[in-house]
DNA sequence: GAGGGCACTGCCCATAAGTACAGGTCCTCT
DNA sequence: AGAGGACCTGTACTTATGGGCAGTGCCCTC
């Protein structure tokens, strides 16, 4: 019996887990949360949790380290920073929500017996790496989002306008921009910012 | 009794509608799609549809109007955009995902009777005017994001640079933008590209 | 028929952006 | 110790951007 603790703040989504597991023969739901406090405070025992990765409060993808079972995320984007992060903090799966309950139900059982399942259109972005921003280049781009100048990008960060603009092209090499609309543009589409 | 048809692109969503409806009194479920094409085929005779915006194929904001019954929206995203498309389609509800079920049953009944019901989340932003862009500033704003230059941009558009730089200013003055990275950022942020 | 919104265009100008060259210091991992 | 990465800076250059001022024509509504 796989014991499955869902934590979702959407009530339609915990309904139809709860609906489509409780049908399945081998699966226990143990427990429903609507935000990740609630599921690490319960301390359930589980085999499987399944996180939403955007929720009120402590996230999802803070919240994946603090569980002790393996954790299976099921999550509505699936960007390159979400997957590589979530898959950082130890998140064993990962499926995009609108995922066939099928799918569902085979990560299930492969989490549950400690091997890793992606959703294939994850997948697609695991196998082809990606060049990351570093910290210092989000940084950047944030401001660059926000409608900054070189020259006050500069000031607010206490480099000179030289260095804005170095980071401000590694940020174009790196997304494969031209200029600064398209990275944000880009930067949204990834949901880097 | 109160019909429904539910058509969304999520089997997840799908299945906690129908486990939630199904408990309650005075409310069937009259049919279950994934696609709109297959809700319009269906020719199901419905009190009320619910309609996710987000759909393969035939989208579900062009779907709207196609529709007899009284459609309410329930979707992931309430972009300025999005909601006012959608009621000027005709939508006689607006719920957001992650509704509560309360909320969810309440609006059916709601939109059932003829009246129509907004998610609170959504209503702040019907109520307050917002400046929508032009046909040809969505047009220029959407090559602004692709990294096209002015220059670019009259060329593909057939007009003057001048011009193309006409519209950039307006879309600037109409999304508070200072400039393009700053306007790429706020559309994006709006769901207007 | 007088607005009002939208689309379009001209000239001019100061500033910002983007790129080319070339270099430097840290820190970490091997 | 050496390699690689992130981070930082300089000079010099061309081109793009954003905005001011001024004006035309179309279509739709009141």
């Amino acid at each position: 019996m796989t014991k499955i603790v869902i934590v979702d703040d959407h009530p339609v989504v915990r309904e139809g887990l709860v609906a489509a597991l409780d049908r399945k023969n081998g699966v226990e739901v143990a427990g429903v949360f609507g935000s990740a406090e609630e599921a690490l405070g319960a301390r359930v025992n589980a085999d499987v949790i399944i996180l939403d990765l955007e929720l009120p409060g402590l996230g999802g993808l803070d919240a994946i380290a603090k569980f002790s079972a393996p954790v299976l995320v099921l999550t509505a984007y699936g960007t390159d920073e979400d997957i590589d992060r979530a898959l950082e903090a130890g998140a064993k799966g990962y499926l995009l929500k609108g995922a066939p309950l099928d799918d569902i139900e085979r990560a299930i059982e492969v989490v549950a017996r400690g091997d890793a399942y992606l959703d294939p259109r994850v997948t697609t972005r695991v196998i082809r790496p990606r060049q990351r921003l570093s910290e210092r280049e989000r940084e950047v781009l944030r401001l660059v989002s926000a409608g900054n100048s070189n020259k006050e990008i500069a000031k607010k960060l206490r480099i000179t306008e030289r260095t804005a603009k170095f980071h401000v092209t590694s940020i174009f090499n790196k997304l494969g921009a031209e200029n600064r609309a398209q990275a944000v543009a880009i930067a949204a589409e990834k949901h880097l910012i």
